[in-house]
DNA sequence: TTGGGTGCAAATGATTTGCAACATC
DNA sequence: GATGTTGCAAATCATTTGCACCCAA
């Protein structure tokens, strides 16, 4: 059926993603690679985006208009917290959500849940001296 | 400034969107109406949703395409455990998870922290006799 | 050689908006 | 009568796709 194959494409993608290291879009992320010299296509970041979902290699990250790419560090599931500011992420693990989720499904007797969660906030370097609520 | 006008429309539109009481498109909204013998027009829909939305009046549901309205049953903050076939949605209140989120909150250095949850699964009905896993 | 990849431009599809005609307060 | 509303069509905008050419395996 045939694999996917290592183009020059493919690997500038996945080489600027790791070193932004935060969630861009993927027209930020096109016209990222444009400004070092990149001649790639946007479709061709559409494309190969979605591809690096497929196999795992990066997050996705839903806002009001559009979805943003970071590349993933663990593969487990996982949650993020995102600073509205810089966009700097943590990952965030959380079993006690799975837990209460399942708890919720098997009372409400629905099967097969998941779930997608997010949190959004202001990182401390953002908030400046500002104290949370 | 000015206030909202309660126009025909509109209550048309709230009805119809109580009457529902799943979470629907404006699309399929509009369509639905359309059926009914309303001339309502699709961007009347969209303006409508966003006003009510605005209002507290319903909740939204991010899909992979399309933002979904339902009419709101409760105006506390809340979650929603939606059918992925019929649609069918129990809201769920989440008091464990709200301090999770503070505590992830905390302990990241991070203030003024909101989060997005939602729950999608099979409901028994739709599940037929195949039981969870 | 051979099918996956790429670039470009055109196509989608949900949502928004400009504008003139309306209707509510 | 003033101003929020509506309908319609045109405009947005992120994302997808058709297609001919290119290149990794």
């Amino acid at each position: 059926m045939g694999r996917t194959r290592n183009t020059a494409q493919r690997q500038a993608i996945a080489k600027r993603l790791e070193e932004l290291s935060s969630f861009v879009s993927a027209q930020q992320l096109h016209d990222d690679l444009a400004k070092s010299g990149s001649k790639i296509g946007l479709a061709t970041v559409y494309r190969t985006l979605q591809v690096l979902l497929d196999e795992g290699e990066v997050d996705v990250l839903r806002t009001d208009s559009e979805l943003l790419y970071r590349s993933c560090d663990s593969t487990e599931h996982h949650h993020h917290l995102v600073c509205r500011i810089c966009g700097r992420t943590v990952e965030v693990a959380g079993p006690q959500i799975e837990a209460w989720a399942r708890q919720v499904a098997a009372e409400a007797d629905f099967i097969d849940v998941e779930h997608t969660l997010e949190l959004m906030g202001t990182c401390s370097t953002c908030a400046g001296g500002r104290k949370g609520v």
